[in-house]
RNA sequence: GGGAGUUUAGCUCAGCUGGUUCAGAGCAUCUGCCUUACAAGCAGAGGGUCACUGGUUCGAACCCAGUAAUUCCCA
């Protein structure tokens, strides 16, 4: 059969994975070996594979194949979240432009709308991943409102309730006045922008006088109730106990005093709107002030505003800055660089809004959260985030976990005409609830809260909930805790953390033993890869251009933990340049299958090929693991990459490669084929469609397992040091006669005489392969030095090989002299070093020893050259 | 404003306990090759004031202090 010379992976892939999911090979149900378990970071259901889910899931994928090989009971759970306010907003937006308002839809007819929409794009994530060769036990695949997923995430807040750790309050939150919903702080994304700052004059009561107040949002004043000065603000004691009237609004506040107003920022005063800014609410609850809530939820004025009632909130801004102007009551303005919150979802500016709201009270549930993320029984790779981790953790607030969204887990609380409320598993429970209290209300009194919870209140439960490890511990006991977690660092206070609480809550145990953070995938320039710039490939595109497996490896060639990836399509590009390399490595191995002669021994040269071959197998498998220890997932790629294009390829197969038109000895070959199987190994999981396919293709792995991916990891035996110093000489002694060889452009096909010194010491252990591998006809052994010839330095060994045709004497000589320049300053630096009596007397004796190796190396170079120059 | 990080070759990054793994890797570049697996390749070569300034030490890319640039998180 004839192997074409490219590899063609669009051919290869589809077919492999089919194949894997015919054999059931990424099914688990747990049996004796022991479990390891990865859970998908659930994409939103609606949602298409970008850049960052491909580095994510192939770590995880990489993890859980490797897992599998090492024997475990591997299972990676697959799934989607129900992502509320996302799918939400595109379910309005596809109705919009059928000309339907939400406004206009039951709340029934809208989640009939939105679950077509979650029918017809869900799954379409995961059918990319499956190309990528994600190995996931796709039985499994869950989805946060699955009915079971959904009773659990209604369970847990009922629990919470009962336990005293969801309350219902009035509080300031982030409101996002386009979607009506609260957001979390988490959701708010904070932008610097260019604005003005006004300065407002306050007409101090019974006075002529005026104090200024300094102000980004001048159309707040429709909401003051105090004004505010530093008590140590000198220029302001005579101010205390005064009232002053708000301009335009013509309402009398008092002036208050309180240490959290900064004297040097504006003029020091501060206008106090409590019901639109935080740190006003605090100062509004503490003083007892009257709170103006003058705003719509949409962002309008509200009736309570008083004036510019029902317009828009930036408009009245500017409105009223001319009014103001007007009325001369506008000192003057500056620019001023300002920190705006925005939406994440939506993108408008956020109003802080007071609203009845439900929240979490974190305080107690997130200790042993913190504490074992502290001492390491969570690892996080890399560590550095651990900081960050603890910054949160420690100064934790309460979890608004209520938005004002149809598309969720629907809020368990049930309302009754006097405003009284029972949280309850479903309307019956409420009404008997009710009565144990005496309030005899009938179903058809109680309204349910219209609201559903935030998206991360179901995702927190993760872990669990893809076991349904709140109604049954069989799969529970066998998968909890999972092994690692791969995640984006953007969602750690999200989703990690919240995990974290959830595990110890309900399991009494972390809900994964290490979390890998991955970076963020960039672009050429730096810029975060997102749909609005445009500057994302389309992985499925990138895949068909290079191969599942040219894209795994090019995600992970630069991507260390933690490490933002400035994504290049050329890395991509290597990694397929690495598959067709390993392919006809194949190709070669394969033709071999033919010309194996058993009348042959196997001759020295390959002997010591395979020797070495092992050897240096076993060290850098040793090197590896311990490189998958530590999670440096580039840095086990690249040692994988170099084993086999340097050291297989470019090495031992050179090595082994039996001469033109011979035949090849049985010995050598089994040996290469194990050799090479190892090697397909442990790539396989960087390329598992590539070693896959050519697993298939010999039948003497085949009878070993009848997949790689189900085959047995290579166990670490020891190696010998030695062996690959020896290689190391015989490496550098290739490489010089390569070099004579192309100085005098004598091709290979020349066989060449090489001569060296005698020494007592020479190693001769790699001779065989030497004089195969450069085609050396004779290797002699000579007491004198030989002139005229090229010579050169190996392991204090001199060698030499006679000129041939014409050689350019005077710039060879040139050369000589200047590595005798280099090697006599060298020389002089480590002899500096040898006489300072300090350095002698402090420095360790291995030290010591290394510099006196190197003088004496420098002194017999530069004795040769010398020679050499005559 | 508070906190955390980063700065080593053209690019992306290793460099773990201060010293023979000490200035490295991959890619890119340059030179020569269609050598019977592979031009998506082979052979060879060049390339660095380890951000800057100072300190500690016999010895600093590594430890300390300061400066600069830059990234992220929080408010």
């Amino acid at each position: 059969m004839e192997i074409p010379s490219k590899y063609s992976p669009n051919e290869t892939e589809d077919r492999i994975y089919a194949m894997w999911l015919e054999k059931k090979v990424f099914k688990s149900t747990p049996n004796d070996k022991p479990a390891y378990t990865i859970v998908i970071p659930p994409p939103n259901v609606t949602g298409v594979l970008h850049m960052g889910h491909m580095l994510n899931n192939t770590i995880q994928d990489l993890l859980i194949r490797r897992a599998r090989m090492r024997g475990f009971n591997a299972c990676w759970v697959p799934g989607t979240d129900h992502a509320s306010i996302a799918t939400e907003a595109k379910v309005v937006q596809k109705l919009r432009k059928e000309g339907i308002k939400k406004s206009d839809l039951s709340r029934d007819a809208f989640m009939e709308h939105a679950w077509e929409w979650t029918h017809k794009h869900g799954g379409i994530i995961l059918d990319q991943l499956k190309k990528l060769g994600a190995s996931c036990d796709w039985d499994r695949t869950r989805f946060t409102m699955d009915p079971k997923y959904y009773e659990s995430v209604i369970d847990c807040f009922i629990d919470l309730h009962k336990k005293g750790k969801i309350y219902r309050g009035e509080r300031m939150i982030n409101w996002d006045p386009a979607a009506l919903t609260a957001l979390s702080d988490e959701e708010v994304i904070h932008k610097e922008i260019q604005s003005k700052l006004y300065f407002l004059k306050y007409q101090i009561e019974g006075t002529s006088e005026f104090l200024t107040v300094a102000t980004t949002r001048p159309e707040t004043i429709l909401g003051d109730t105090a004004v505010c000065v530093n008590p140590r603000d000198e220029r302001y004691t005579h101010l205390h106990g005064k009232r002053v009237i708000v301009p335009l609004v013509n309402r009398s506040v008092p002036v208050i005093a309180d240490e959290y107003v900064e004297i040097e920022f504006g003029t020091g005063c501060l206008k106090v709107t409590p019901a639109h800014d935080q740190n006003d609410f605090m100062l509004g609850e503490k003083y007892q002030l009257e709170v103006i809530n003058m705003m719509n939820a949409d962002g309008t004025i509200s009736e309570a505003g008083g004036m510019y009632v029902g317009q828009e909130r930036f408009a009245v801004r500017d409105q009223i800055a001319k009014d103001l102007d007007a009325a001369g009551l506008l000192a003057k303005t500056e620019e001023h660089l300002n920190k705006v919150g925005y939406s994440e979802r939506t993108d408008v500016v956020i109003e802080p809004r007071l609203s009845l709201q439900w929240f979490v009270d974190m305080k107690d549930l997130s200790k042993p959260a913190l504490e074992n993320v502290m001492n390491d029984t969570i690892r996080f790779f890399p560590p550095k985030f651990k900081n960050s981790y603890r910054n949160w953790m420690e100064n934790i607030k309460d979890w608004c976990i209520s938005r004002q969204l149809w598309w969720g887990h629907r809020i368990p609380a049930f309302y009754a005409p006097d405003g009284s409320f029972e949280v309850a598993k479903n309307i019956e429970d409420a009404v008997a609830q009710f009565q144990t209290k005496g309030a005899s209300w009938s179903a058809s009194d109680l309204k349910q809260d219209e609201d559903v919870l935030d998206t991360w209140f179901s995702s927190w439960l993760w872990p669990i909930g893809v076991f349904d490890g709140f109604y049954s511990k069989e799969e529970l006991d066998y998968y909890y805790p999972t092994a690692d977690l791969v995640t984006a660092p953007e969602i750690m206070f999200f989703w990690v953390a919240r995990m974290i609480v959830a595990g110890y809550e309900y399991v009494g145990n972390f809900p994964f033993k290490n979390v890998y953070y991955t970076g963020i995938v960039r672009d050429k320039q730096g810029r975060k890869m997102s749909k609005s710039l445009g500057n994302s490939p389309d992985p499925i595109e990138l895949m068909q251009q290079f191969g599942a497996d040219g894209v795994r490896v090019g995600m992970l060639l630069s991507s260390p933990a933690g490490n933002d990836l400035p994504f290049d399509e050329s890395l991509c590009e290597q990694g397929r340049n690495f598959a067709n390399k390993i392919w006809n490595a194949f190709r070669l191995v394969k033709s071999w299958e033919e010309k194996i002669d058993g009348s042959l021994e196997q001759p020295e040269s390959s002997a010591i090929a395979v020797k070495w071959m092992n050897n240096r197998f076993e060290q850098v498998l040793v090197e590896m693991e311990d490189g998958y220890d530590k999670f440096r997932i580039s840095e086990v790629l690249m040692q994988t990459y170099k084993l086999i294009w340097d050291d297989f390829c470019a090495w031992y197969l050179e090595m082994a490669k039996p001469s033109y038109g011979k035949g090849i000895d049985s010995k050598t070959y089994n040996d290469t084929l194990d050799i090479f199987q190892n090697l397909l190994k442990v790539l396989h999981p960087f390329m598992p469609f590539l070693t896959e396919e050519m697993w298939q293709h010999m039948d003497s792995w085949k009878s070993e397992s009848e997949m790689i991916c189900i085959s047995n990891w290579p166990a670490a035996k020891t190696f010998e040091p030695n062996i690959q110093k020896d290689f190391e000489e015989f490496e550098q002694l290739v490489t010089e006669v390569r070099n004579v060889r192309k100085k005098q452009n004598l091709p290979n096909k020349e066989a060449l005489v090489v001569s060296f010194m005698k020494t007592a010491n020479r190693n001769s252990s790699f001779d065989a392969a030497f004089t195969h591998l450069c085609n050396i006809s004779e290797l002699n052994e000579v007491s004198e030095k030989m002139n005229p010839s090229f010579s050169f330095m190996v392991n204090g060994v001199e060698y030499f090989i006679p000129y041939t045709a014409s050689v350019d004497v005077e710039a060879e000589q040139a050369k000589m002299k200047e590595e005798l320049a280099y090697l006599e300053g060298f020389l002089k630096s480590v002899e500096a070093k040898l006489t300072n009596e300090r350095f002698v007397n402090n420095a360790p004796a291995a030290v010591l020893d290394g510099e006196r190796k190197k003088q004496s190396d420098a002194l017999s170079k530069i004795a040769a050259i010398k020679e050499q120059l005559g």
